[in-house]
DNA sequence: GAAATACTTGACTAAACGTTCCAGAAATAA
DNA sequence: TTATTTCTGGAACGTTTAGTCAAGTATTTC
């Protein structure tokens, strides 16, 4: 098959720990030195790899959004109200200091590249929009069960879950206390039902 | 009085344009010969002025959130329907592509630094927690005069605008199409009324 | 064993970074 | 005039940055 010593890590467990080290400290702020250090790579096997730190912030980009859509769909779908699902993953996805869930990738590269980076931003909308997209069809299904109120549009109010969970990770990554994050999920829960 | 030749320059105004290149490109990305640039100082006369790098930027940073609060202040405080200030509010703040507002210092930086500078971090804390208590405030007016439903909760409301505000400010900087602006936006508003 | 790939390590490059120092000219108040 | 402050601009500092090259070793398939 392929010839050659095989690599002696696993890539996407790698990628996962650099994927961490960018959600705690930025990309600019995150030297390589410090990037290796938590990867527990060489240098050269990094190069190798993932090409340089724009790439290899790209491919854990790239990953985080993919397994964040990930799970919630897997939230989204579960049988039985829609309504209830929804609710579950704002509460899964909001921070919460206790299990050290503080900040979002997406909402933090989203604020330091803004479009600057053409690539960046063109993931950023569509994982927005993909999740705008999942809560609708979940919405629209709640309403066909019954469970919505009859005046709401679907669409509007997926975008604007959407902006909620973006604000609240904002908010967890600033470091606003438990009770404002609390205040902020129950009243936007309140408004569901 | 004072001896010496004074100053060319006004502290204020080229603190501003300082303020806008931040916020544009944020902190890290940010290097000394684009301030200057932007700002039309000499070197020199920046660092007498307001000392290294990290300096200005939390004297910019300061800048802007007050300017931001006295505007947040003069648009509540208008005569008339509260909840109609708070509509204005929220309209004016939203990014609007046609008009260049597209982000939010305020947002960047809570994204950018988290709660790794402890300073900027208070600065930041203290700012959403005055938002959230000037339109607390409002809605408890709103409230008392008659304007609001009776189930609401001021407090937590405040701070749900607030986190819909930020998260705005989120889409605009990475450039959501101004159609999903608009969803949110509306979202907002409806709810409010 | 040969060929291919990967790992480790240190040396190294080249550029950018923030910051300081300095010398000379300019502008103000006493 | 003198003292004081600012402005301008070049030179330089030391550090950090991302990234490359190379030599030697290890591990796999053929």
């Amino acid at each position: 098959m392929v010839r050659g010593r095989p690599k002696s890590f696993d890539t996407d467990e790698v990628l996962d720990r650099a994927m961490e080290v960018f959600r705690a400290r930025g990309y600019e702020a995150t030297c390589m030195p410090t990037l290796l250090e938590h990867m527990g790579i060489g240098r050269q096997s990094l190069y190798d790899t993932f090409g340089d730190k724009e790439h290899l912030f790209k491919a854990a980009l790239k990953r985080y959004l993919d397994k964040f859509y990930l799970k919630l769909m897997e939230i989204l779908d579960r049988p039985g109200s829609k309504l209830d699902n929804i609710e579950n993953l704002l509460r899964y996805m909001s921070p919460n200091y206790d299990q050290g869930k503080t900040s979002c990738l997406a909402v933090n590269a989203s604020a330091e590249f803004g479009s600057e980076d053409p690539e960046i931003a063109d993931f950023l909308k569509r994982h927005y929009d993909r999740m705008a997209i999942a809560l609708e069809n979940a919405l629209e299904s709640a309403r066909q069960a019954g469970e919505l109120k009859p005046d709401i549009n679907p669409g509007a109010m997926g975008r604007w879950l959407v902006n909620n969970m973006n604000g609240l990770a904002l908010m967890g990554r600033v470091g606003m206390p438990q009770s404002f994050i609390n205040d902020v999920l129950t009243h936007t829960l309140s408004t569901l039902k």
